[in-house]
DNA sequence: CTTGTACTTAACGTATTTGTTAAGTACGAT
DNA sequence: ATCGTACTTAACAAATACGTTAAGTACAAG
């Protein structure tokens, strides 16, 4: 697993099932039994993925009796579109600066 | 390698290097060497940082006599915001009700 | 205090990732 | 032709990821 805090956010997005779990979480808690149930899986195995997306601080865990509840936790998510829409944006001025160096060229060229 | 978009993108984006290797490309095209340069790691790593980049659709590659032009392409970034935005808003969703719901009920006791 | 439920941890196998160095390959220039 | 430049591909090693089954652990209930 990866150190550095964004990292760890876009390699737990890298796994399918780990979004699959995510957009369950998302419209609400659920214990690791609820969660496991549909998927095609061994119990241990999304026990797993849950640890994986609690190190990535996208859900926070806590013990109810014997159940685990397991809820979603967004901010994590925002750092990562931060650093995508930064490198977006850096792009479309770079693109806009290119248009603007045309059309002057075109302008001055009749 | 994963085989569905989105995972091939977050894939691409959880490893620090590649990530550098994008904020440098969007400023502007490179070749190989040039982003090789100030990286801690062989130019047949960088290589293949960039066919990994190139798998998830996020740079394009053009010959250019012995020279590798690499050009950044924003489009699969516009789809792993997609995804994560809509589980932002179906959470926001859920905070809302609940919060309605509070209301209410407060409401309802004086 | 034993039993059932709901997990977690351990042990293990296999595949993928990420780096290395050494050996190609492609092109321009002499 | 052959030489240098700019990569890529191959072969390898080590670490990480992701699944399995079997063996804990923790709590509630009878």
């Amino acid at each position: 697993m990866p150190v550095d805090p964004l990292s760890r956010t876009f390699a737990a997005l890298a796994d399918p099932t780990r979004r699959e779990i995510l957009t369950r979480l998302a419209a609400g808690a659920a214990t690791v039994g609820e969660l496991a149930h549909p998927l095609p899986m061994s119990l241990p195995a999304v026990s797993r993925h849950l640890k994986v997306l609690e190190g990535a601080g996208l859900i926070v865990r806590t013990r109810e009796a014997q159940w685990r509840r397991n809820e979603f936790h967004a901010e994590p998510l925002d750092e990562a579109v931060d650093w995508i829409l930064t490198r977006r944006r850096t792009w479309e001025a770079r693109l806009d600066r290119l248009d603007a160096h045309l059309r002057s060229r075109k302008g001055t060229q009749p």
